[in-house]
RNA sequence: GGGGGAAUUCCCGAGUGGCCAAAGGGGACAGACUGUAAAUCUGCUGGCAAUGCCUUCGGUGGUUCGAAUCCACCUUCCCCCA
């Protein structure tokens, strides 16, 4: 993998990262594919359409359910969703929080129930490593533990001290598995993953200590998991010039427009949410202009598209009524017409911060953006408020 | 023509004397969702000057301190026999 900062403005960095599995431009949102597939009958040749560049999937849901070897057997994560640009399989550490009422954590790792049989399943580091080798991601994430962002200090500490073992683990049976001749993606690079809660002692002392690994890139883990917005920054304020700038910097799992635009900011490149997907599933779509949720009624007879400025599929041909009326009767093809706007928009998003940054006026950029969606969101409150009187 | 049954709030449907503005479901309306146990979950659904009052359970009249619930008649619908 080569990681080469094409053009700074501020923090703000853009980046061309070349992979085997083709090259991308950062800043970036990975499409979130849990299982493989972008929730809302969203396939690999619609994400060539709506200009993704980096496929996501999760390594404790495709270990559960076909199974990794299944998926190795397949030709990879590639050779099976048939997706061929570069993508990131986060490690499981994730599940280890959202799927708390099923763990139990040790030393050695964490014990899931799992939610699809209910049958125990072992997962540490080495068995993270060994199934995302067989998914045979471009990327792999370090396997972590991410903790409520309001948990007490000396849980974070000693969480996050774990973590900090566990990261050498997983980097020991990388390489390990990199060199096995029958390893299918032999330069799949590992990512460390950041934690510490909203302490600023203990981000920096840990963006510190995983730095020295010198791994091919490094994440910050554990926000937008309860805590404000305002502190989520203030985080990344304080972490990101902890971690090294000529390597990937990735946020997992944010978020809104408004929190990308930030973290941008602040120097982050690599993104992915859920949100996108979900709330396009849940009939909520994009604009610059604000959220909009086409479910509601105001839209049973607006013939304009869901955005006059996009070119998605849904923005080309159909108007928000039938969009309603698909989703409103439970049809596919609403939930599909959503989730593919919203992908474009966030696709679309994160290549117009490029230019900004590439044209260095990233500031104004970010500075416009904001006070547009601002004013969007103030006149959906608006319109919230009229509506039940 | 004879016999039997049923009518409940937007819809279906529970309720057979007070704890009933009335279960439950559907629909409608709205909200939540940040490395996806999520095509999920939550709220709300007679009116109002609203810790209370008013109107509502096919219609009219009655019994009772009190009726969606009991009685009489009427209306409409369904079933069986001819």
């Amino acid at each position: 993998m080569e990681y080469k900062i094409l053009k700074e403005d501020g923090l703000a960095k853009s980046a061309e990262v070349k992979t085997v599995h083709g090259t991308v431009q950062t800043p970036l949102f990975m499409n979130v594919a849990t299982a493989g597939a972008i929730k809302g009958a969203v396939s690999a040749e619609d994400l060539e359409q709506i200009g993704t560049q980096v496929m996501l999937c999760n390594t404790y849901h495709l270990h559960v359910r076909p199974g990794d070897e299944v998926v190795r057997d397949m030709g990879g994560l590639r050779g099976f969703t048939t997706w061929q640009g570069p993508t990131l399989t986060d490690s499981g550490g994730f599940q280890v929080f959202s799927l708390a009422g099923l763990r139990r954590i040790k030393e050695e790792g964490v014990t899931f129930q799992s939610h699809v049989d209910g049958r125990k399943i072992f997962m540490g580091p080495e068995e993270s490593m060994r199934i995302q080798s067989n998914l045979a991601s471009t990327f792999a994430m370090a396997f972590d533990e991410c903790p409520p962002s309001k948990a007490e200090r000396p849980y974070i500490e000693q969480s996050v001290d774990r973590t900090t073992r566990w990261l050498a683990r997983c980097k020991a049976e990388m390489e390990r598995l990199n060199a096995l001749p029958e390893t299918l993606n032999p330069e799949q690079q590992l990512f460390g993953i950041n934690q510490g809660g909203v302490l600023d002692d203990v981000r920096i002392a840990h963006a510190d200590t995983i730095s020295e690994m010198d791994l091919p890139g490094y994440a910050v883990g554990g926000l937008a998991v309860g805590e404000t917005h305002e502190e989520m920054y203030h985080i990344l304020d304080v972490t990101v010039p902890h971690l090294p700038r000529n390597k990937p910097t990735y946020l997992m799992g944010v978020g809104t427009p408004a929190n990308i635009l930030e973290a941008v900011d602040r120097g982050v490149d690599f993104f992915d949410c859920v949100y996108p997907s979900r709330n396009g599933r849940h009939g909520h779509v994009y604009t610059w202009d604000g959220r909009m949720n086409l479910l509601n009624a105001c839209y049973e007879r607006d013939p304009k598209p869901i955005d006059e400025e996009c070119g998605c599929p849904a923005c080309r041909r159909f108007s928000r009524a039938y969009i309603r009326h698909l989703l409103k009767s439970g049809e596919m093809l609403g939930m599909r017409l959503c989730v593919l706007h919203n992908l474009w928009f966030y696709n679309m998003m994160l290549h117009n911060i490029r230019l900004a940054i590439h044209e260095g006026r990233y500031r104004e950029y970010k500075k416009e953006r904001l006070e547009r969606l601002e004013e969007g969101e103030k006149e959906r409150k608006q319109q919230q408020s009229l509506r039940r009187r």
